[in-house]
DNA sequence: AAGCCGTGGAG
DNA sequence: TCTCCAAGGCT
C-alpha cells in the first residue's frame, strides 16, 4: 500500500534538502520565537490559509493575546473580530476555548504530552505534528497538503490522493523519510518546498534539492502528479437579508448561532429564498421567523455576490421599515439594534462587510 | 467515508 | 467569470 521511497532518499534530505531549507527559508514571524504557544496559534492559523494573508493577523492576535491565559480571559466577540476575514471561524472558537481547556486543566501551559494535544478542541493530527515537532522537537512528520504533493510527486503515486487510504500510506512514507532527521526543520523544509518550488501548477524541477532521486521528475511531466479526483460542482444560493432601520441611523443585525456556519458572527437577518417566493416574501418571512417581528420591504440596498467553499451566494439587501414589536430570540443567538459605529467593533462575516461597507458609502448624515 | 466549514489569489 | 486550492478538523 504505502509506496516504496526512491534509493538514496535519506541521503538526499541530508546533502540536499535541509541546506537548501537553511539557505532559503522566508523570514516569517512565527520562526523568530518558537515558544510552543506561538507555534500553535500560527499553525492553526495557516490551516488551508496562506503564509502572506496569516502574517498580519498572527502579528495582531500575539499582540492582543500574548499567552494562553489571556486568550482564555478574552470575550469571544473579540476573538472573532480578530479572526475576521480569516475564514474557517470554528479554529478561533475552538482556539478560545482550548485554551481555557488548558488554563483549568494544565495551569496555563500548552501541554508536550501528545494525547493531551488531541484532547485539545481544534488539534487533529496536521497540527499535533506540528507542535510536537517545531515547539518540543519530537520526531513527529507532518502530512499537509504541501507534503502529499511532495511525495506524491517523488514516487510518481498514481494513486487519487483524495482517498483517506492513500493519505495513510503517504503518512508513513513521510515518518520513514524523516528517519533520524532534526524533525522541526524537516517538516518545514518539506512544507516550504511544497509551496515555493514543488507546487501544485507547474513545479521547478530546476531548482528542486530533491529531483535527483524524484521518480516524478523522471517520468518528465511531474504536473500529473499527484492524481486528484474532480470536485462536485456547487450550488448557488439566493438569499433575502434585511436593513430593518428603528431610525435614521440605528438598524438591526443578529448573532449567528454557535456551531453553525460563521457561527457567532453578526449579520444582516434574512435567510434563503423558497420555490416560488418573491424577494419581498422571503425578507419578511425570514424576519418573523427569526427575531419575530414585522416588517414593510422597501428599497434594494445592494446585490452581494459571495463564494463559499460548498456554494455561491447571491444576496439581495432591502431597506425595512420596522413595524414596532419586539425583536425576539427566534431562531438566532442574539440581536442588538446598533449604529455604523458600533459595528466597527463586532465581528461580521466577509457578505455583510460589504453591506456595511454600502452603507458606509451611501449614509447621507 | 464524505460533506461541511471561509477567504482571496492565481491561472 | 470559473475553477482550483492553501501549513485541516469535526461530524
Amino acid at each position: 500500500m504505502t509506496p516504496r521511497l526512491p534509493p538514496q532518499s535519506q541521503t538526499l534530505v541530508e546533502q540536499k534538502l535541509l541546506p537548501w531549507f537553511v539557505e532559503n527559508a522566508r523570514d516569517l514571524p512565527w520562526r523568530r520565537n518558537r515558544n510552543p504557544y506561538a507555534v500553535w496559534i500560527s499553525e492553526t492559523m495557516l490551516q488551508q490559509t496562506r503564509v502572506d494573508t496569516v502574517i498580519p493577523y498572527f502579528n495582531r492576535w500575539m499582540e492582543a493575546f500574548p499567552d494562553c491565559q489571556a486568550l482564555a480571559g478574552a470575550e469571544q466577540g473579540q476573538v472573532l473580530k480578530l479572526w475576521e476575514g480569516l475564514g474557517y471561524y470554528a479554529r478561533a472558537r475552538n482556539l478560545h476555548a482550548a485554551a481555557q481547556q488548558v488554563v483549568e486543566n494544565f495551569d496555563g501551559i500548552l501541554p508536550s504530552d501528545p494525547f493531551a494535544l488531541l484532547s485539545l478542541k481544534g488539534i487533529g493530527p496536521y497540527t499535533l505534528a506540528a507542535i510536537m515537532s517545531l515547539a518540543f522537537n519530537q520526531s513527529y512528520a507532518v502530512l499537509d497538503g504541501n507534503v502529499e504533493r511532495v511525495l506524491a510527486r517523488f514516487c510518481a503515486m498514481g494513486e487519487d490522493i483524495r482517498k483517506p487510504q492513500v493519505k495513510k500510506g503517504l503518512q508513513t512514507m513521510a515518518t520513514r523519510l524523516l528517519g533520524a532527521h532534526p524533525p522541526g526543520m524537516f517538516n518545514e523544509a518539506m512544507m516550504e518546498l511544497g509551496a515555493t518550488v514543488c507546487t501544485p501548477g507547474v513545479p521547478q524541477c530546476g531548482k528542486c534539492p530533491l529531483s535527483p532521486a524524484c521518480r516524478g521528475f523522471k517520468t518528465g511531466s511531474p504536473a500529473d502528479f499527484p492524481y486528484k479526483s474532480k470536485k462536485k460542482p456547487i450550488p448557488t444560493v439566493k438569499v433575502g437579508a434585511a436593513v430593518v432601520w428603528k431610525d435614521a441611523r440605528t438598524f438591526l443585525i443578529a448573532q449567528r448561532k454557535q456551531n453553525e456556519m460563521l457561527g457567532g458572527l453578526w449579520e444582516f437577518p434574512g435567510g434563503k429564498v423558497e420555490a416560488g417566493e418573491s424577494m419581498a416574501e422571503c425578507i419578511a418571512r425570514e424576519l418573523e421567523e427569526e427575531l419575530g417581528i414585522q416588517v414593510v420591504v422597501g428599497d434594494e440596498l445592494i446585490k452581494v455576490r459571495h463564494s463559499y467553499t460548498h456554494f455561491h451566494l447571491r444576496m439581495n439587501v432591502h431597506h425595512c421599515q420596522w413595524q414596532g414589536d419586539s425583536p425576539q430570540i427566534i431562531d438566532c443567538a442574539d440581536f442588538r439594534w446598533v449604529t455604523l459605529e458600533d459595528c466597527r467593533a463586532l465581528p461580521f462575516s466577509r457578505a455583510d462587510l460589504k453591506v456595511l461597507d454600502e452603507l458606509t458609502r451611501t449614509r447621507t448624515d
